[in-house]
DNA sequence: GAGCGGCCTCAAAGCGCTTTGGACGCCGGA
DNA sequence: TCCGGCGTCCAAAGCGCTTTGAGGCCGCTC
């Protein structure tokens, strides 16, 4: 069992490839059997909850297996059963560099915890992004997992149809424009999420709402701005393209966009925002303009809820008002889908992929306020 | 091969658990040996590259595989050989969800480009906090791993003995204070780089040099602590533990660090931060004391190369002077001398676990420049 | 007291692969 | 011409498990 075994005294290798010391192999279904006075098929029936057995032999050899720390092999299990109990998730590479990392990192936290809960496991690749075709081929054909997770969905995401093609089940976490087929899915609803935003905003009187957005390659980011001009139109209050402003979800970018509309004219009163890290630069520069948030400029952040990165102000309150959706959960639900799913492929091979779409929650927090009596400027208070 | 072969039609299923259907499996070796015309011996080995077949053979073989995209099952390949040709990482949950989260990921990221390489994969388990140690014997039980990664070891880290006993490889992305026993490890030298940082500083003059750590409850903080302090001794300079802040790695906490000591009567001329994040605080506790980065005060920082977070200044000079060692290829080191390890242990259980100091590397920015003439205070320069 | 479930055992057939021990054909050397 | 030897391939065992089919042994009920 632990370490000290005799060494095995592996010689005369013939092949490179040898099987490995029993070191980590631990005890097989045979010897345990045998151990515990049943058979290995009674054994196996108990462990795996078959009805054959009764109750109270299922309790000894469970109790007998936790003891011995008896689990059966996984892969002999699997070829037997032709199930990996396993989900891929495959990250090409330039991604994992990108800022979006911590929201892939975070979602795939998420279902990480799911999957153990249910027994299975999950196999990341990191590949090169010239590979990752011929890695989601290969998960199929050398039967690795039982199906696959989808981040950063692209528009008309090629992996769709290459999947389909080669019939390894799916979800992605999010949603692809221009899908050819019906696909399995978990989104946030981001458009409402951004309705109710602006909805709020104007609410409290604000006319001159910004949209500070994510880029529009991501869908997301175009649901998001639908859903803002929607609650705009809605509203009767004009969409002005200077403020709206599409980039990368950083603190700078953030900054700048807020800090250029205020140097407009007419500038906004209110910003949508499409991440915390951003608010944390419209923030910065609406401080810098001499405002006070909440009073003189009011936010509303989409909040993802990364774990590390709270939206906690001084006292219970939340610092700013936020449209909340965790992404970790959002990993965990999709993960609970996708294991779902690929049961139900396996039973029916033409079952209905499914989909999920979450609402965002609201939260009120410091950051917004009625819109000041007279349009703010930077100078107004001064 | 596709989706569409015809429905198994599994009716009256006896137990819960069923064969998945046959869709994602691919054509096996017998198939696939039988449509080339050899023998299934013949076409493993030539996929194998054993020496009984000749080239001729071998190549025709490789070719009809690519083609028919046939790869052996990765169960029943494993299951025969004895090998999972995976190695686990397991995050407890709460670890997941710290600070220390980006270099994790970013570790692990590195360290799955390399499996992938060597046709290992990377199996990640995100774990309640209670379930680690069960879940490492479980994965040794099990059978699903061949060795697994840890990471942020902690002061006397438990997980070394739990792993020795149960006789499961593994590699430590980090040092492990107080160990009992030798045990793999890839770590950079972190009491060296923290020396020639401070040695830098002295030598450009700079007497008063503050050091902005990470939570001394990790090892690299505790070494990074003896680096500076060296430094300081051989430089003769005098080590004012009113500069030695250890604390979050955040741009807060980094903020708050430098402000406090510019707020004392004789304020540091420089400073070595632990991180790039805290480096952008001080940067801003520099910037509101009214002095200039790189002449009014200087920086040196630690700079982990995390990927979405730059050095680039304005040019092509670096922001900060740093002393680099990237954290993603230190994760793909760290996997490359745990498959070795692996591999060296199941031909002997006595192989002496491999261990490797990393050395950061220095590299000049603009953060650094000539300790002032005179001590500079905040109000020095009014 | 025969018949019947309930619970369990045994034996065996795979799952798809690697690896061994042999066998087959073909070569050159004697 | 015959034979050892090499290169090549084959048949079969076995990795550890699940799952089936065929009983066997109880203690019941009728």
């Amino acid at each position: 069992m632990a370490a000290e075994g005799p060494a095995d005294t592996l010689t005369a290798v013939r092949h490179d490839v040898r099987p490995a010391a029993r070191e980590v192999e631990a005890v097989n279904l045979k010897e345990f059997a045998a151990a515990i006075g049943v058979s290995p098929t009674t054994a196996s029936r108990a462990l795996g909850g078959y009805p054959e057995v009764s109750e109270a032999t299922r309790a000894r050899v469970v109790a007998a297996a936790a003891r011995h720390g008896y689990r059966p092999n996984t892969r002999a299990r699997g070829l037997a059963t032709g199930r990996a109990m396993t989900i891929g998730h495959v990250v090409p590479r330039a991604a994992s560099e990108e800022l979006l990392n911590p929201i892939f990192t975070e979602s795939i936290a998420g279902a990480s915890e799911a999957y153990g809960a249910a027994g299975y496991a999950l196999r990341l690749s990191v590949v090169p992004d010239a590979d990752e075709a011929r890695t989601y081929r290969e998960l199929a054909a050398d039967g690795s997992v039982d199906g696959v997770m989808l981040h950063a969905p692209r528009v008309g995401d090629a992996r769709l149809a290459l999947l389909d093609e080669i019939g390894l089940p799916f979800l992605v976490h999010g949603r692809v424009p221009g899908a050819r087929r019906p696909y399995a899915w978990l989104d946030v609803d981001n458009a409402r999420a951004f309705e109710e935003g602006a909805g709020l905003l104007l609410e409290l009187g604000h006319r001159r709402i910004a949209l500070v957005n994510g880029r529009e390659s991501q869908d997301f980011a175009i649901r998001r701005r639908r859903g803002y001009e929607a609650a705009l139109a809605a509203g009767g209050a004009r969409c002005d393209p200077a403020l709206v402003a599409a980039g990368d979800m950083t603190e700078a970018a953030g900054y700048r966009a807020a800090r250029a509309m205020f140097g407009r004219p007419d500038p906004p009163t209110a910003f949508l925002v499409s991440s915390m890290i951003s608010a944390i630069g419209v923030r910065r520069a609406i401080a810098e303009a001499d405002l006070r948030m909440g009073e003189d400029a009011s936010v509303v952040v989409f909040d993802d809820v990364l774990s590390y990165l709270g939206n906690d102000g001084p006292d219970e309150t939340p610092l700013f008002t936020a449209l909340r959706s965790s992404v970790r959960e959002g990993g965990r639900l999709a993960a609970g889908m996708l294991i779902a799913h690929v049961a139900a492929r396996a039973a029916d091979p033409a079952a209905p992929p499914p989909t999920r779409l979450l609402e965002a929650e609201i939260i009120r927090g410091r950051s917004t306020g009625p819109a000041p009596e007279r349009m703010s400027s930077r100078h107004a208070r001064a």
